[in-house]
RNA sequence: GGGGUCGUAGUUCAGUUUGGUUAGAACGCUGGCCUGUCACGCCAGAGGUCGCGAGUUCGAGUCUCGUCGGCCCCGCCA
């Protein structure tokens, strides 16, 4: 049944026809998203990414075997039809189609390509289970939101490139198989056949080499490039993810800033039309997680957390005491909104996931603190948080540890999920002044806070060999609306200073010299001081569409277990590839 | 690796709480009718390994255990 396309040129989309386009002959190609067969006339809703137009097929116009012929399209099979634009009668224009107005008079057609039915049709709202359209991902993409994310998503990458080209940022390509790296994420291996037992990974991110290209003298460098990590997946990671990634020579942090914070306002105004004021807020680490309790605060929910470990000590409750005593501290926070008891419990459960517990509460009423922990309160401490909650009723948080400021960050996010905050826009800010170093309780060992080529403030180097927990460095993050978007820092560029903390982290010097011995013997010839950032591109794109999960700013997303349902990977494979490769399955 | 949750016509779901006759609805599909619909309408029909495997029971979609898969979270993510 179906027809070759012959010479047939498509002349319009499906979403382009207008009033004032009657009278015009026209020729449309898409697929049949709805067809309604009245005995005589026939209507069939022709959809492509454009939009959708009413093709008219009618008894008068065509002869009985074409109307017949008319009769068999089926849903989302591809049509080619031509015809007279014509302007719909009285009463029958469509006000929800931007061509409803008109509809095309369909003198010749073919049937380009049937389909079978399908597992789900692209209208269909709601949305089939997400396991299904994994699988037909390309039935899935044909939906109007996940076309308008894609589309997006090329918006985005159109003014990133403009804005970066704009500043002098010259776009260059990296590796893909590269050498691999024992720190940070597990790698993807792949087998050398040439080399046997020898190895390339794929890479975590281009941040070598980009530093090498500033050795090179490239002084402003991105790449939309494509990073990939062995580990599990979550709503907001896939194993293989895009950055935005930008390195640039002889930079101050602001310099740094500057750029990216123009870079999103082009791209905001560009796709969105929307105006985002710079520069971004910027806060310290330590801020940040004093008064929000995470490296990456939601600016949008109006709550800040209190310390009040000086008044909770004064008043002697022992839980309060104790924790301060083994270095903790308490820390309060008014949420101003009621919680059920079974909403605290459920919080409960989350703040002792970070070794908080319990999750102390007090209920404020105009007539004081009540319920829960009231009553082992002072006075004092009392005074100080009716005063923190600016009298607002609602439920009252204390938490105390040396996490308590991370416990009441996972409560102000729960309280904020609850507030009308979706829509008061893009709070971005720049967190900064991170540690240089973090330390691992498990393997008892100091571990890079970002990663270890970041460059330690003058005045933190002379800390580094005896007292790293006290090095800060030029690191920052990007954040906005509780997501963090990038991360960054200014690079070491002195070899001898990149050897001392990697000293730090436990590496010698043999093993420096072994495993990043080519990055080191670059920083001796000429590297200049530089720095740079990566921004998650699918999270970015994640946040400007709204969506909850970066699977779907993706065409063709893995699932939580890291494999693909579409095309069946990771799959099998024939031993004699295995074995060509030098290779035994254990 | 761990915790939670879901899995029933092609699809989205109901039914599982309290085990019991022939597992229902809508959309889709098939056939028929219908010349202004736009989620067209009307009539009729087909369509089920209740994810898979054990177990308990006279009897399991329903209870138990295991297993597979999706999703969310912890670990992990320099």
């Amino acid at each position: 049944m179906a027809e070759l396309l012959g010479d047939w040129k498509r002349t319009v989309t499906c979403g382009e026809l207008r009033g004032s386009h009657a009278s015009r002959v026209e020729t449309l190609m898409g697929w049949a998203r709805s067809v309604r067969d009245h005995g005589g006339v026939i209507f069939v809703d022709l959809r492509d990414r454009h939009g959708v137009t009413q093709l008219v097929f009618r008894p008068e116009v065509l002869p009985a075997e074409r109307m017949d012929l008319a009769r068999q399209i089926g849903l989302e099979y591809v049509v080619a039809a031509r015809g007279t634009v014509q302007g719909r009668p009285e009463g029958a224009r469509n006000p929800q189609l931007p061509t409803g107005e008109v509809e095309v008079l369909v003198s010749e057609f073919k049937i380009l390509n049937e389909s079978e039915p399908l597992p789900f049709l692209p209208a269909d709202e709601p949305a089939a289970s997400e396991e299904l359209r994994l699988k037909y991902r390309y039935i899935d993409l044909r939906r109007e939101p996940l076309q308008a994310i894609l589309a997006l998503r090329h918006g985005v990458y159109q003014s990133v490139r403009k804005a970066l080209s704009r500043e002098g940022f010259l776009e260059i390509e990296t590796p893909l198989l590269v050498r691999p790296t024992p720190e940070g994420a597990r790698d993807y291996l792949v087998p050398s056949r040439v080399h046997r037992g020898k190895f390339f990974a794929l890479p975590q991110s281009p941040q070598l080499y980009k530093q090498l290209l500033m050795v090179s003298g490239f002084d402003r460098y991105f790449q939309l490039a494509r990073c990939l990590r062995d580990e599990d997946p979550r709503a907001d990671r896939q194993p293989e993810f895009a950055q935005v990634d930008v390195e640039m020579s002889f930079p101050s942090e602001d310099d740094v800033f500057g750029v990216i914070e123009r870079m999103f306002v082009a791209v905001f105004e560009e796709t969105m039309g929307l105006r985002l004021e710079t520069p971004f807020p910027r806060l310290s680490y330590r801020e940040a997680m004093t008064r929000y309790g995470t490296d990456k605060p939601d600016m949008r929910i109006p709550l800040e957390i209190s310390d009040v470990t000086d008044e909770a000590v004064r008043g002697g409750f022992a839980p309060f005491v104790e924790a301060a005593q083994v270095g903790g501290r308490v820390a309060c926070l008014a949420a101003a909104a009621e919680f059920s008891r079974k909403e605290i419990a459920t919080l409960e459960g989350q703040v002792a996931s970070v070794g908080v517990k319990p999750l102390f509460w007090a209920r404020l009423t105009p007539s004081g603190l009540e319920g829960g922990v009231s009553k082992s309160l002072s006075r004092e401490l009392a005074a100080k948080i009716v005063a923190l909650a600016s009298g607002k009723p609602g439920v009252v948080f204390l938490a105390a540890g040396k996490r308590a400021f991370e416990a009441l960050g996972m409560v102000r996010t729960v309280v904020g999920s609850r507030m009308q905050i979706a829509d008061t826009g893009y709070n971005f800010a720049w967190v900064r002044d991170f540690p240089l170093f973090s330390w691992n309780e498990e393997e008892n060992r100091w571990e890079p806070a970002h990663h270890m080529f970041s460059m330690p403030y003058d005045d933190s180097i002379p800390f580094l060999e005896n007292d790293p927990g006290r090095v800060k460095a030029h690191v920052y993050d990007l954040v906005c609306n509780g997501v963090e978007l990038g991360s960054g820092s200014i690079r070491i560029h002195l070899p001898e200073l990149q050897l001392r903390v990697m000293k730090v982290l436990g590496l010698s010097r043999e093993e420096a010299d072994r495993r990043f011995g080519f990055l080191l013997e670059a920083m001796r010839y000429g590297a200049p001081p530089h720095g740079g950032i990566a921004l998650g591109l699918d999270r970015t794109v994640m946040l400007m569409s709204g969506r909850q999960t970066i699977r779907d700013t993706i065409a063709f997303p893995k699932t939580t277990s890291g494999s693909s349902l579409m095309d069946g990977s990771p799959s099998e494979v024939d031993s004699k590839d295995i074995s060509d490769l030098g290779l035994k399955l254990v």
